[in-house]
DNA sequence: TGACAAGCTACATATTTATGTAGGTGCCGC
DNA sequence: GCGGCACCTACATAAATATGTAGCTTGTCA
């Protein structure tokens, strides 16, 4: 089994050198890049022989650690990126997860535990500290709440209701579905009536928050 | 620290005495209940004094534990439902987190790392097993996949935008922005340039889209 | 200070839309 | 076979929208 290598993303140097010792020390990990800001880490982290995983501070300065996973992962596809913060809220959560980090740890986390969610993560996971995840599944849920509960249109209307969405007329929406434009007119009403609505974009609209349309 | 209370519903019957057998042997733990389907449990579960956590199977006889959660919810509030299952298929993992549940654990947990999870969701955690934490960051991400970039719309733009996807005509729109008709439709040129449309639903279609409305 | 952007007002007109009315065809279950 | 539904056609009209043109205020920034 072949090491695990991180690099460590982590400005203030006494966090950033223990990480590094930990690591080092850690069985089957090599900690080859360590780094003070994501600007260094763009430039200088090797791209013939990039780590596998990145532990991401998000109060770097420069470039906030969020900011930064996007490049990172664009220039190494392959890195899998974690966030270490000391901060659990709801925004930073999702915007980092948003942004493509696969784990999200406090800077609470004790250091046997965090090189056990470095195994997770190069092993395929998510890890998470167990705060972090529960606000990911209570974030997750605001999601799609009621989920598409039915929704009684017609085939018919669904097919003319996703050409409105493709931002189509009536009447180049009666050529594609080989309808007349009155016909047309006449399933908008039906869909009105349906979704409780009096316009065209206020259909379209109510569509995509009832999950309708994306 | 009192102990963690878990009720078990799980149809087969070695699963089932092996769990109750674990947890009873756990320290801090008791398992006063143990159910082989979800309308057992709903009916026998004492209503004064019910279970803490709820290690709840998937492919139950009858209701399916998925469809159970909300009821089992409904009932016991206080209740933190975590669900075992073979299973980790985005489809059952998408379901069962909106159902209400708040732990997802695949049944290959290793007995140490489950009585962990316990105290760890009854702690107001959400144990997930590391597959299922991946499954849930990619579902997340999809979600709100880009976010929303560099939209360049002006405040006023946006405020406009709103109303539209509030099923606002130009009219009540610029009642309600104190502007006139003829400034809505200035400012909805602009908005039309601006997100490379030609129609009001359209346009509201692809704030959609861009995540620049919900 | 002068250019520029955001924001606003105004008028005009061709198209699109919302909505009313009135009716026809084909399939399904009772 | 009859009622009901999905689906379709047609005509009509008032309202809303899309888009062109033209010009006015602010506040910012170089």
């Amino acid at each position: 089994m072949p090491e695990i290598r991180v690099a460590i993303i982590e400005d203030q140097n006494d966090t950033r050198d223990s990480l590094a010792a930990l690591i080092q020390a850690g069985e089957g990990f090599a900690c080859p890049y360590h780094f003070t800001s994501m600007e260094e880490a763009l430039k200088r982290m090797g791209g013939d022989h990039p780590a596998d995983v990145a532990l991401v501070d998000i109060g770097l300065p420069g470039m906030s650690g969020i900011a930064g996973i996007s490049l990172l992962k664009e220039r190494f596809p392959q890195l899998q990126v974690v966030i270490l913060s000391v901060y659990g809220d709801d925004e930073r959560i999702f915007q980092a997860i948003c942004a493509g980090a696969c784990g999200y740890l406090l800077k609470t986390t004790p250091p046997a535990r965090l090189l056990e969610s470095l195994r997770e993560v190069s092993a395929g996971g998510s890890p998470m500290s167990p705060e972090v995840a529960r606000r990911v599944i209570e974030l997750f849920r605001q999601f799609r709440p009621p989920a598409q509960h039915a929704c009684n249109l017609t085939p018919q209307e669904m097919r003319l209701l996703k050409l409105l969405g493709a931002g189509h007329h009536y009447k180049t929406a009666s050529a594609e579905l080989g309808i007349s434009v009155h016909t047309v007119g006449f399933h908008m009403r039906r869909i009105y009536e349906k979704l409780q609505v009096h316009s065209k974009s206020e259909a379209v609209a109510k569509a995509f928050r009832e999950g309708l349309l994306r």
